[in-house]
DNA sequence: TCTGGGGTCCTAGGACCC
DNA sequence: TCTGGGGTCCTAGGACCC
């Protein structure tokens, strides 16, 4: 709620708009313009996969068909082949991903002077004030949707309430290319039914939780006793009470205000055995993360690693600069100090680094003591950056990934020479 | 050849201080 | 020798989202 000019209260009019089932909707417009005659992924069981001879085989995203088979996004495409053998696997294509991604949120802008990206397929939309202009928002909601779908090609699902975890959940009721309304009158009706574990930020470990309770549907949820939820849940049980009522207070953000670390990991599409291979991937990874750093003029002073073991199991490692730094060098070192601490030997499958702490650069002091070769290094950083931009990130590696058969920078999309995506956003 | 990658936030428990 | 207690900071791990 918030008070117009005149003083009277007005509810808020919130959009959330969904691309249905992004990744592989914007695959097959993408297959129908380029090819005339061709089958549309969205008709047929088909999944977006990463590649499996990389150990990268997951299902990242799923046709309408293929969720009839009981495909779920995230799980892996060995187990979906064998729910459904015929079913078709295409890699993602990121850059085609982010072109789609941008141009529907160009249509937005043409309306809305705040759009929030809340993801790549997602985004938040305040209607407060515009039906003068634009409409109702149902009347709204399908000119956009429809303008969507004939300049683009793809379908997405719009909900419409008054805070943005009510808009949020409308948009998942039925798909593909509906429009769907839950203003408060219509919680008890409408989504107090639902299983517990379709309320935003009710995941698979509180969902278990909540069933042992004897807690099924949000209506439940929305009934049981704040106090009872929090002795389980701590503070996160009086938020998924607070949702389970639509209880929402957030607002529509511009983009997203500044990021609070960087990072990027890989799964390695063998076990690593030896510290040196290892050492080797973590610095590809170090110098992604560094060159996004240094690209969005900060400077980070907390450094962590992450490694997952042949057997899945994951532990990380950190530590505190003695100063803040966007010098890959001096980050690179204190990643393998960190490797060395807390590598048990047992073989590697999946490596990350990651910082945090980020500070704008300009308030950044060098160390008296290192002045002179900490110059030296962020005048490499820089030079070698200038030469990727110029000429692609394969223009320049470094010496020890010759013939290493590892890839010289790490993280963000693979096999492409292209920008991190999280960073476009 | 079963299980990705990029994020954010919260909490338990230990170290340390008075 | 019957083992204070409050506070802060840090870390690792786990939860959630897409």
């Amino acid at each position: 709620m918030y008070t117009s000019f005149r003083g009277v209260i007005m509810d808020r009019i919130i959009f959330h708009i969904d691309v249905n089932s992004a990744y592989l909707s914007w695959e097959a417009a993408y297959r129908l313009q380029k090819q005339v005659n061709c089958i549309d992924l969205r008709t047929i069981p088909a999944v977006i996969g990463g590649d499996e001879s990389k150990r990268h085989g997951i299902v990242l995203a799923k046709s309408i068909p293929a969720k009839k088979y009981s495909i779920q996004t995230g799980e892996s495409l060995f187990s979906a082949r064998e729910k459904c053998p015929s079913l078709t696997i295409v890699p993602p294509n990121y850059k085609l991903f982010m072109q789609c991604s941008n141009a529907m949120v160009a249509i937005f802008k043409e309306y809305f002077p705040l759009v929030e990206r809340y993801s790549i397929d997602e985004c938040f939309l305040d209607y407060t004030g515009m039906s003068h202009h634009f409409g109702s928002p149902i009347q709204f909601a399908h000119h956009i949707k429809n303008r969507i779908q004939k300049e683009l090609g793809f379908t997405v699902n719009i909900g419409i309430s008054t805070n943005k975890l009510l808009a949020k959940m409308a948009s998942d009721f039925e798909k593909p290319n509906k429009i769907h309304t839950l203003f408060p009158h219509e919680i008890e009706e409408k989504m107090w039914p639902l299983p517990v574990r379709d309320l935003f930020m009710v995941g698979r470990s509180t969902n278990t939780k909540l069933l042992r309770l004897g807690i099924y549907t949000i209506g439940d949820l929305a009934k049981t006793d704040k106090t009872l939820l929090y002795s389980h849940f701590k503070s996160h049980g009086y938020l998924i009470h607070a949702y389970a009522n639509g209880l929402d207070d957030s607002t529509v953000k511009p983009c997203s205000p500044k990021a609070k670390g960087i990072g990027n990991s890989t799964t390695i599409s063998f076990d690593v055995t030896d510290s040196t291979t290892a050492k080797l991937i973590l610095l590809s990874l170090t110098e992604t993360v560094c060159m996004r750093l240094r690209d969005s003029k900060m400077t980070a002073k907390m450094v962590s690693i992450s490694i997952k073991s042949h057997d899945f199991i994951s532990l990380s490692h950190q530590m505190q600069l003695t100063e803040h730094t966007d010098i890959t060098h001096n980050i690179y070192k204190a990643v393998c100090t960190l490797f060395d601490e807390a590598w048990n030997k047992t073989p590697i499958r999946h490596l990350g680094v990651r910082i945090s702490s980020l500070t704008s650069n300009s308030n950044t002091q060098l160390s008296l003591l290192d002045f002179d070769k900490d110059n030296k290094y962020t005048a490499l950083d820089e030079s070698i950056d200038k030469i990727r931009l110029k000429y692609g990130n394969t223009a320049i590696i470094r010496a020890s990934f010759l013939h290493s058969g590892i890839n010289p920078l790490n993280g963000g999309m693979p096999e492409e020479n292209y920008p991190i995506m999280s960073s476009l956003l």
